[in-house]
Formats: C-alpha cells, sequence, structure tokens
DNA sequence: TATATTTAGTTTGACATCAAACTATTAGCA
DNA sequence: TGCTAATAGTTTGATGTCAAACTAAATATA
C-alpha cells in the first residue's frame, strides 16, 4: 500500500469545499441560486464588456456546450446577461453583461479574494509555489 | 494581481480528469454505467464482507444519504450487491456484496492503481510527499 | 458552383447530487 | 413508564452536467 494514495480524495474533497464556499457566498451576497459555472461566466463577461460567443465561454470554462447553453439562459433569465446576434456569422450567438449584471463585480471579485484567502491561509510564498507547480505537473500528467 | 491564484481551477480540473479516467476505465472492464461514488462503495465493501450500514456508506464517502440510497439502488439493480435488515436495529439497512460484486475487485483495485501511477508519473517520492503534505493543511484551511 | 464537411447552438434524455420533507424506529429524559 | 428528541432511510423536486441527436449556417473541396 502506497503512502500517499488519498490524495485524488484530498483533491475531491478541497473542490467540494471550494464550491460550498462559493455557493454560500453568493447566497450571502443576494445571489442566491446561482454555482461556480455561473460565477466563472460573470469573470469572463468582466473582461470582455462588449461581448463574448457561446463557443468562446464553453472552452473558457471548460463545460459542455449543451451545459453553457443552460447556463447563460439562466443568467439571462435572471436578467444578469443578455444574448445577441453576431453581425459577421448568424451562427453566432454573442453574450454581454446587462448592468445588473455588472454590478455583481464587486462581489464576484470579494469571493475569489475570500476563496483564495482560505486555500492560503498559512503559507509561505514557497509553499505556495510549491504546491502550485506540483499540482500543475498533476494536471499536465492527465493530459499526456 | 497573486501569482498563484488559479489553484482552484487547477484542483477542480485534477478532480474533473480523475474522474473522467476513472468512468473510461469502469466502462473498458465492462462496468459501464458506473460513476467514480459507485467505486467508493465497492471499495468500502471489499474490505467488509459482512455487510455495511447505509449511514457508514453516507460518512465514508461523504455524500448525502439520499444520494448514497440512489448509488446503492443502482448497484442492487446490477446486482452487484444486496441490501439485509439488521437484526438489531430496524432502522438500520444493511449492504453487502454479492458474488457479481465481489468479481469486481481485481478490476476497481487496478483503476485505483492506474489512477495513482498516472497522478504521480515522474514524481519522486519527496514530491509525493510534500503535494501530499501541502494539500493537506489547504483540506484543513476548508475545515476551520 | 455544387456538394460535403465543419462549426455554432439548442434540445432531449439520463444521472449524480443535494436539501427538505417525510416515515419509522430507537434512545433519552423527566 | 411515557413523551420527546435523535437517528436511519426513503421520497420528492430541483439543478448542474454530459452525450447524442438535431438544426442552421459557414467553410472547404471537387
Amino acid at each position: 500500500m502506497q503512502k500517499y494514495y488519498s490524495i485524488i480524495s484530498q483533491i475531491a474533497n478541497i473542490h467540494n469545499n471550494a464550491n460550498k464556499l462559493i455557493v454560500d457566498e453568493l447566497k450571502k451576497y443576494d445571489l442566491e441560486g446561482l454555482a461556480p459555472s455561473h460565477g466563472d461566466i460573470l469573470n469572463l463577461l468582466y473582461q470582455n464588456e462588449d461581448g463574448v460567443p457561446m463557443n468562446k465561454i464553453t472552452s473558457s470554462i471548460n463545460k459542455d456546450k449543451s451545459t453553457v447553453t443552460a447556463l447563460v439562459n439562466k443568467l439571462e433569465k435572471m436578467e444578469l446577461l443578455e444574448k445577441f446576434k453576431n453581425k459577421n456569422d448568424s451562427r453566432s450567438t454573442m453574450v454581454k453583461l446587462t448592468q445588473k449584471g455588472h454590478d455583481t463585480k464587486p462581489i464576484v471579485i470579494k469571493i475569489s479574494t475570500t476563496l483564495l484567502e482560505t486555500t492560503y491561509k498559512d503559507f509561505s510564498e514557497e509553499e505556495k509555489e510549491l504546491v502550485f507547480n506540483l499540482l500543475q505537473k498533476i494536471k499536465q500528467n492527465f493530459n499526456a
């Protein structure tokens, strides 16, 4: 029996707890019902004021395109974003924030900060770099 | 902007890829339709030949009890395990493997090995210990 | 240019998952 | 002993997620 065999269980646990933290914080700041993936989409849109095509969202948040359809539809129903047609390619649906969507920016940024602070509590810069680089190596091991 | 801010995204990515690997391998070895959580339940049952109560499964695999009901029912329908009543406490439902369930043991163990080998590819023992301990620290940061 | 292929999104169906409400049984306490 | 609280599971409803099938439009190829 190897000594460090439960690493995937550790990773699953951290992932789950991070997601719980995000959902709880979103609820606390009046964004009840949103999931981490919705936050990922909002984050992407903050950085692209002119709008982003659906397929860009799909590749950015690493979810199936049908999942993105559902996520975006929910954000649209909550009036945080709106869809519009791409003039140059009528296959393409674009997405951009509404004013209400923009207003979530400080909240989502704050949650990201809280998440990072929780993760790296009592970590030195050296330790942050170490764990980051070792995780990067693991990540690449799965894509080889 | 901090330097190692995308660590949660790394962790999510590794978790997702690990789960994909597990599901793909299960399918390859004729256990199509099973999810990682089903594997967790099987692993627990290999170590408890006389049976395990539902609530033990719930605490072991870290899922909601209603989720465990569904997972166990699926394994029961696939005839990999069977339920029986606890004589001493008629609230309690016990679960144990069938012969067919036992027969999955070498497969599931093999998949666990493959998963670990993939994760730790090109890792020294020191690196394994390092990343394991740093993840343990992160895990505890979320439970404080 | 006409047909085939690729690309963009949506729809549909299935499933793991959770939370809340519910039933049944046991344990605790006054 | 008898009521209250805790525990064990199930059911129900909602949701994120994926894969497969589908439509529509653009691109590539012959």
